[in-house]
DNA sequence: TTCTGTGTATGGCTGTCATCACACACCCGT
DNA sequence: ACGGGTGTGTGATGACAGCCATACACAGAA
């Protein structure tokens, strides 16, 4: 039903809060952790969860409708669309594109040398297995407003 | 005098535009390629180069004066202020790191192998160090508004 | 003075988010 | 069946931030 969820809510990144939101069920869908049916949480539990207002949950939620990946029923919850379509590869290669492009963009205005980023990468990915792990508790979604 | 900056605006990235501007020249002082007394752009030149409104980036050289990393002097231009820190070493771990985690959380959402991760942001790397030996040419600041 | 560069100031449209009050669906004890 | 409690999504309103368009003010050179 619920699968697991890690949601990351950055508010001093500058990005709306409904966008963080939207993008991170997008990648949940797109990588197969949410599935075609699974219900998601409710608009008041993840509002509760990541400490934002309802109605910041239902702007995300309104819009990911509108895409066609959720669906909402009054007075029963949020469903992932039955035909909520994952991400072409393509488009999963452009979405991380976007991301380390930005880390390389910071980097060299850093002037920080490539294999300090590297090394940097990697742990933080590191870091997020290491909380995958340890999140087989009788957590359903666990948060993470500010940094580690 | 004008060191070759090289400014990238992610319109779509929901980042305040002055945000994103600030923080490259922020990384640019840190990285030690803007240094003190350094005229920066011109606020019209700026935003005729980025596509941008004039009062965008008036609003992000305000906000760096504010911070004490720039001067603006009326009918002169604006300047890298004489005192600019650079960022500590500490800090610019903490800037890097930022990107990188989002990058990770990313990634790992998508289920994207680290290998794999780790490759793109190579060859992002790459991409740019490509950038900046291509821009040995008469132009003072270039802009990527989109994608490579 | 006049021209051309520079920074400055104001108002308006839009997006973002919070507050608060309302409406629908289910379940359970009566 | 009923009726209420609890969960769910919905809607109206207001405050504030981001961005733009436009007109204004200063500095230096011709």
């Amino acid at each position: 039903m619920s699968p697991k969820l890690h949601l990351q809510i950055d508010e001093r990144s500058g990005v709306p809060v409904y966008r963080q939101m939207m993008d991170q069920f997008k990648y949940y869908v797109a990588g197969g952790t949410l599935r075609p049916g699974d219900q998601i949480p409710s608009i008041r539990e993840l509002a509760a969860a990541l400490s934002v207002n309802p109605t910041t949950v239902v702007k995300a939620y309104t819009e990911l409708e509108r895409a066609g990946l959720i669906e909402k029923r009054h007075g029963k919850g949020a469903f992932v669309a039955p035909n909520a379509q994952a991400l072409t590869a393509a488009e999963q290669d452009v979405a991380l594109r976007r991301s380390a492009k930005q880390l390389a963009v910071e980097a060299t205005q850093l002037q920080v040398p490539s294999p300090k980023v590297i090394s940097v990468v990697r742990e933080e990915l590191g870091a997020l297995y290491v909380d995958r792990t340890v999140e087989d508790l009788p957590v359903k979604f666990a948060v993470v407003s500010g940094d580690s």
